[in-house]
DNA sequence: TGGATTTCTTATCTTTTGTTAACGTCCGGG
DNA sequence: CCCGGACGTTAACAAAAGATAAGAAATCCA
């Protein structure tokens, strides 16, 4: 299995033995629904092949609002932590190879993960990691515009703009299908694609 | 003093006394810089009285990513937590009573800090809604337009916009003074101010 | 009080983005 | 092999936002 969490968490081998036990291994086609907006979260998912999609309602508009690959975890965090209705819905993109962990199952076993002070160390390092990373997300969206989104995102997430359609792209920078279309060719015309 | 930090954290009593013998008051005028870009942060504020504000400068363009307020901490987190180089800068916008701390000295109290499971949670929980606080401010600028967001604002937040000047706003929705003038001139004439 | 600074508004023009609709391409299933 | 859905591009027009500049209003403080 991989080791996403084992690496950031550094458990001892032996709970690394229990944790992986409760995985479930699971393979879907693409535009497959793992969590509908409005549920209330069971699984969290570890992606072994293949993109997932986090997106919600506006308006009957589809927004993305994430995409996650191989190696990454996936779920409506709010909801899986809170157990509360989902703000989000959890979509394949590609066809996917997926391990699934049931809420229950991740309490039981992280359910002494404070005990160990290193463990909440660490814990709380990747909780911060994350904070930082919206936080940045965040101040792309004031900082620049949306053609300097575009091209950062080539830049820095090139297999984003490879494997994901264009329109999920738009939603994901905050604008239309129709005016990523024209900046692309902008682009284009000005050789910096 | 206050109990910013003892609200979330818990803390005993005798870890209290120690945290908040640490603290040093500060008065300052408006437009006082507490921690310029680029430097190393070594102080974490709290707000007793008045508004502080964190910017960053984007091309000569002064442009604001959060607002503080009464009993709130305030610092450049990164810089602070890792002792890099600050990104943005931290300024007062009225005049402030303030309370600070020495990163070294609060590095002693909560050396511990993990050693009580009690209180990891609690950090880690504090840390989690951060997180969940940072989405949030993601999701509203790919959701919603400026005025949208001005109009939320004015709902969720009034103190800020009570508070703080028209301009600063602007770049914390991100966009110009200008074109915030025209939104709240139009939401005027259509009665939403 | 009065002058300087900061802040806000307005006007004009340009650029960008949204909206809607049409059209072409690609791809998978019947 | 054709059909239909999904996807991308383009066009035309409307709406919104940026840039710049000028001037009014508010605020500060000496």
């Amino acid at each position: 299995m991989f080791n996403s969490y084992r690496a950031v968490l550094n458990l001892p081998e032996s709970k690394w033995e229990e944790f992986q036990c409760y995985y479930n291994r699971l393979e879907v086609p693409a535009r497959t629904i793992l969590l509908q907006e409005g549920e209330i979260s069971k699984r969290a998912y570890l992606i072994e092949k293949g993109c997932v999609r986090v997106w919600f309602n506006n308006d009957g508009m589809d927004t993305t609002f994430q995409f996650f690959f191989e190696n990454e975890s996936v779920s409506s965090v709010e909801s899986f932590r809170r157990q509360i209705p989902s703000p989000v819905t959890v979509e394949t993109v590609e066809p996917c190879v997926l391990h699934w962990i049931h809420k229950d199952d991740l309490d039981q076993v992280f359910g002494d993960i404070y005990s160990d002070p290193a463990n909440s160390a660490a814990l709380s390092e990747m909780l911060f990691e994350r904070q930082l990373h919206y936080m940045k997300h965040c101040i792309s969206f004031i900082k620049h515009s949306p053609a300097d989104r575009y091209v950062q995102l080539l830049r820095e997430s090139p297999h984003i703009i490879q494997r994901v359609p264009q329109h999920y792209i738009a939603s994901y920078l905050g604008i239309t299908p129709v005016s990523l279309s024209r900046i692309r060719k902008k682009l284009m015309r000005e050789g910096k694609i």
